[in-house]
RNA sequence: GGGUGUUUAGCUCAGUUGGGAGAGCGACGGCCUUACAAGCCGUAGGUCGCAGGUUCGACCCCUGCAACACCCA
């Protein structure tokens, strides 16, 4: 049963996800140690990017692990509905229809929205499975349906009822194109270069005096309700206490002390605007400052402001009273400044503070023992540090603004009657009910919705069934452990760790680890507006160059932009992708999962381990071709190579437990490929192949080899198939079934070799393939160095060797006959006289290549003298530090006494390097 | 401004109790050796960011500095 001359992903990776999923072996079974991992939900609408590729991966390899190890596991599927995106995506679609939201109404809305789920929907879940994500799909959930609907009333509900839930003006992030709040994590601030506009303020008493402020921001002066001086400030302290005369609205307005100004910053003043400045309302709070919101929730500026001011755009108004204040020599002067501009994640505009009605979590009773939760060590961060962003986060956290002026997404089921009284409860029934309201009574419910994170604190558990007590819930909360990225500690993992302590009274998570980003080969962040990203079915599929630029300009408006992305792209991707597969994108993603911030993702690691695929795969190739149409079930002889393989692969495989263990999936993906490629391929398959073209090896030899590449290959596949789930399960299917006690790679067990052996006969075995690797590796480089064909036979002469060496050399014969194509092999004492020959030193013990006809003097003395200077320069380091008698005093003895053995070993190798160089000058 | 992290071969990165600097890719040389040229064999290449300190001994521990990245103001 040969394979396929050459590795092809495409024909290796075909149908196995589909026969896994229809065999149902997704789903949690058997009665091991339950052990789940819920998904960091995807938008329902959205498409697997970079990120969610090597998120999804490294999950898929710990849950295909613990599989296998015989846990009853359980992946928990599910998406969210990305409340601002969708509503985002829907309105573009009605604007294309030349309708706003308005037009069609909420309802009508709502229902486009649905409609765009499912036509989208599919998506994510495809890609999810091209991934190879062994999720359970059986029991996918999705936070607008029923049973999370539920769940998010109901937690509701009860934070409202402890008061933990309130209404209230605050100053919210506002985003004047959705015009809708959105949290402080949904804002992106970035360096932008701006104008620091110095304005006078006249005293209210003293016209022609003046203090100056500093603004980056003109058009929120309308809105003044102090200036603010340090206490400290000897400049101004005569001023404190007395009035501005507000230019342009001839507002009177206090001059405060406050500790909040940087006296080295501008003038020393500061203009407080409390409806309009985060840091200005903290002061208004301290001063009972009064606020006066100037703006509309489009940005434009309300009738609180003077004429003509009143409706203008902000930028507008900011060009205007730059003007007005010139007009009236009250602009001191104008400074370029570089400042953080906050933008809103989604819309891409310049946010608002601005004061608005919402709805508040307060998170200070719920962070306290969720930051408990960490410090007890009942939630672990892998790794440690990621516990640093958490804390810095909790241990100076705000309430949580949940309103969104939205629709997509779960409404805020709270009522209110004419007067303004709220009621909160399941539904309008329920309220009148429970508040015992007449009917005539009119209830309205509170338009908004809320935060899509507010369903998704919820995820671990009100996946699994709750509010009701299922029997999924008992078995799998709390999840072992949750994978996700730094950037959403504070979004996410903090407020599901709170969440799940209120309601569950236990943990989310025992672990979470946190993995870093995934940025392009240059170290940028990948983004669209960069058009730097890579979509991961490119590289499983592969894609042309011509449609790889159009995908990465399509959408994008500024001509400019297109034409520098096109050229990037083309110069990065001259031939577009090639097709990798599945398998080759995963272990790249677990060779580079390292421990740090980001990844850079180079296709060129990926094409490494495309050839990686395709090494295993003509591996196998190799390993079918000699065993099948053999009769294996006969008497068995192992040789010296089939033990050695076996202690080898036990000992990857501790390293691959271990590595994974300690989520260290770069040293899993390591051993995993040093053994096979390294072990497996290059020394054990050309070590078998003397056993097995021989004809001076007995049967029972070859029958041992012959189970023992099948054996080692099975279990190889079993190893690696967390990582690469469709070429070991392709492959493990050809295996003589009698060797798989499974239907499928996915539920056989994983290799776990027992205690470490480090026993004499399995050291024997080690040290003498050491040794084997070593003459031949010798015999290789004498070749290399002296440009001898590998193909022409050359004499080897074993020289000074000990008796353990004569011993090897005889055992081993056959397989260094095979290997090294020696001329002939000779044994010579030390008494013996040695012919002039290239010398390579095994230990004690000298491989001698006769130089006769072979050599090229110059170039062997040149080779000699480059050696005699490497040992000379060791010899002068381990001498002087053997010299030093604080190092021989104070060093352990078995240190000093290995430096010693080294120093002995770089002299005799020296002397015996010299002698050959001088018999050499001699010619 | 505060916090976190990074700095090791031309490139991308390992280096887990402080004791002879590693891999992959790339480069160079040689091989169509009967699984694999997406391969095989070999070679070269590093004051481990800089400056101090601790130590018999520092890529590793401490201090300072620099550059870069991310997070929070």
């Amino acid at each position: 049963m040969t394979l396929m001359e050459k590795y092809d992903p495409k024909t290796v990776e075909g149908t196995w996800y589909a026969r896994w999923e229809a065999a149902g072996y997704f789903a949690p079974q058997g009665d091991g140690t339950a052990f789940s991992i819920a998904i960091p939900p995807p938008n329902v609408t959205g498409t697997l990017h970079m990120g969610h590729a090597f998120q999804h991966s490294l999950v898929d390899s710990i849950i295909r692990r613990r599989r296998m190890l015989g846990d009853k596991t359980l992946w928990q599927m599910g998406t969210d509905h990305a409340g601002i995106s969708t509503q985002l995506i829907v309105s573009e679609q009605l604007a294309r229809e030349k309708l706003k939201p308005m037009d069609i109404g909420r309802d009508a809305f709502i229902d486009r929205a649905w409609q765009w789920k499912s036509e989208s929907e599919g998506t994510i879940s495809t890609q999810l499975r091209r991934m190879g994500a062994s999720l359970n799909w059986e029991t996918e959930r999705f936070t607008l349906d029923e049973g999370l609907s539920r769940a998010v009333l109901e937690v509701f509900i009860r934070l409202y009822r402890d008061g933990l839930i309130y209404r209230g003006k605050r100053l919210v992030n506002w985003d004047p194109i959705l015009e809708t709040s959105i949290s402080d994590l949904e804002v992106i601030a970035e360096e932008e270069s701006g104008h620091l506009w110095h304005f006078r303020y006249p005293l209210e008493k003293e016209p022609d005096q003046y203090l100056v402020v500093a603004t980056t921001r003109p058009e929120t002066m309308l809105g003044d309700t102090a200036v603010a001086v340090h206490p400290d400030d000897k400049r101004y302290q005569h001023l404190i206490g007395k009035n501005i005369m507000l230019p342009l609205v001839n507002r009177v307005i206090p001059i405060i002390a406050d500790h909040y100004v940087d006296q080295d910053f501008g003038s020393g003043c500061v203009k407080i605007t409390p409806a309009h400045d985060f840091n200005d309302y903290e002061v208004g709070q301290r001063h009972q400052l009064p606020m006066i919101n100037i703006m509309n929730t489009d940005a434009s500026l309300n009738n609180h402001t003077p004429e003509p001011y009143a409706g203008m755009d902000r930028y507008e108004a900011r060009k205007a009273i730059i003007e007005s204040m010139q007009d009236l020599n009250l602009l001191e002067k104008t400074e370029d400044h570089k400042m953080m501009v906050p933008r809103g994640e989604k819309s891409g505009v310049p946010v608002e503070p601005l004061l608005s009605d919402q709805w508040f979590v307060k998170i200070e009773p719920l962070a306290k023992p969720a930051i408990e939760a960490v410090e007890s060590g009942k939630i672990e961060f892998i790794p440690k540090q990621a516990e640093n962003i958490y804390f810095a986060w909790m241990r100076d956290i705000r309430d949580w603004c949940i309103s969104r002026q939205q629709w997509w997404g779960h409404r805020i089921p709270a009522w209110y009657d004419t007067d303004g009284n709220i009621f909160v409860g399941t539904d309008e029934q329920a309220v009148r009910e429970s508040a015992g309201l007449a009917p005539e009574v009119e209830l309205s419910q509170d338009e908004d919705v809320l935060d899509t994170w507010f369903s998704s604190a919820l995820w671990t558990f009100s996946t699994l069934g709750w509010p009701d007590q299922t029997k999924d819930l008992d078995t799998f909360h709390s999840t072992d452990i949750m994978v996700t990225g730094h950037d959403i500690i504070s979004f996410w993992v903090s407020r599901m760790i709170m969440m799940s302590l209120r309601f569950m009274e236990e943990v989310p998570f025992k672990k979470v680890y946190i993995h870093g980003l995934v940025v392009d080969s240059e170290g940028q962040k990948m983004s669209k507006s960069k058009g730097n990203g890579l979509d991961p079915m490119d590289i499983i599929d592969g894609i042309s160059a011509e449609q790889l630029v159009s995908k990465r300009t399509n959408n994008l408006l500024q001509q400019r932009v297109r034409e520098k992305i096109e050229k990037s792209t083309r110069k990065e991707f001259p031939e577009g992708i090639d097709a990798y597969g599945t398998d080759a994108l995963r272990f790249t993603f677990y060779a580079i999962a390292t421990r740090t911030q980001s990844m850079r993702f180079d296709l060129k690691r990926v094409e490494g381990y495309r050839n990686f695929c395709n090494k295993l795969w003509n591996a196998a190739n190799f390993v079918f071709m000699n065993t099948d149409d053999h009769d294996l079930s006969g008497a068995r002889h192992d040789s010296i190579a089939d033990q050695w393989i076996q202690i080898t692969f036990d000992k990857t495989s501790r390293a691959v437990n271990l590595a994974m263990d300690t989520y260290r999936f770069d040293l899993a993906a390591k051993a995993i490929y040093e053994f096979i490629w390294d072990e497996f391929c290059d020394w054990y398959i050309e070590l078998c192949k003397a056993t097995l073209l021989s004809d001076r090896t007995s049967a029972e030899q070859k029958t041992g080899t012959r189970v023992q590449l099948l054996t080692t290959l099975e279990q190889i596949l079993r190893l690696t198939h967390p990582f690469m789930p469709f070429i070991t399960e392709g492959i493990w299917q050809k295996i003589p079934a009698q060797m798989r006690q499974h239907q499928t790679i996915m539920l056989a067990p994983y290799p776990v070799a027992g205690p470490k052996e480090d026993t004499p006969p399995s050291r024997q075995v080690t040290d003498d393939i050491d040794w084997l690797k070593q003459v031949i590796g010798a015999v290789r480089n004498t070749r290399g160095e002296m440009d001898i064909s590998p193909a022409r036979p050359i004499p080897l002469i074993f020289y000074k060797g000990s008796a353990e060496d004569r011993r090897r050399l005889d055992s081993y014969t056959e397989l260094l006959t095979a290997i090294a194509r020696p001329e002939s092999l000779t044994w010579l004492n030390s008494e013996d006289t040695l012919p002039i020959a290239n010398t390579q030193l095994i230990g004690e013990m000298q491989l001698l290549v006769p130089l006769e006809n072979l050599i090229d003097k110059n170039a062997e003395l040149q080779r000699l003298a480059k050696k005699l200077d490497r040992l000379a320069d060791e010899i002068k380091r381990s001498s002087g530090k053997l010299a030093n008698q604080n190092f021989t005093n104070k060093a352990p003895a078995d240190v000093v006494e290995k430096e010693k053995l080294k120093l002995a070993d770089f002299e005799q190798a020296l002397n015996e390097l010299t002698l050959q160089r001088n018999k050499i000058n001699d010619l």
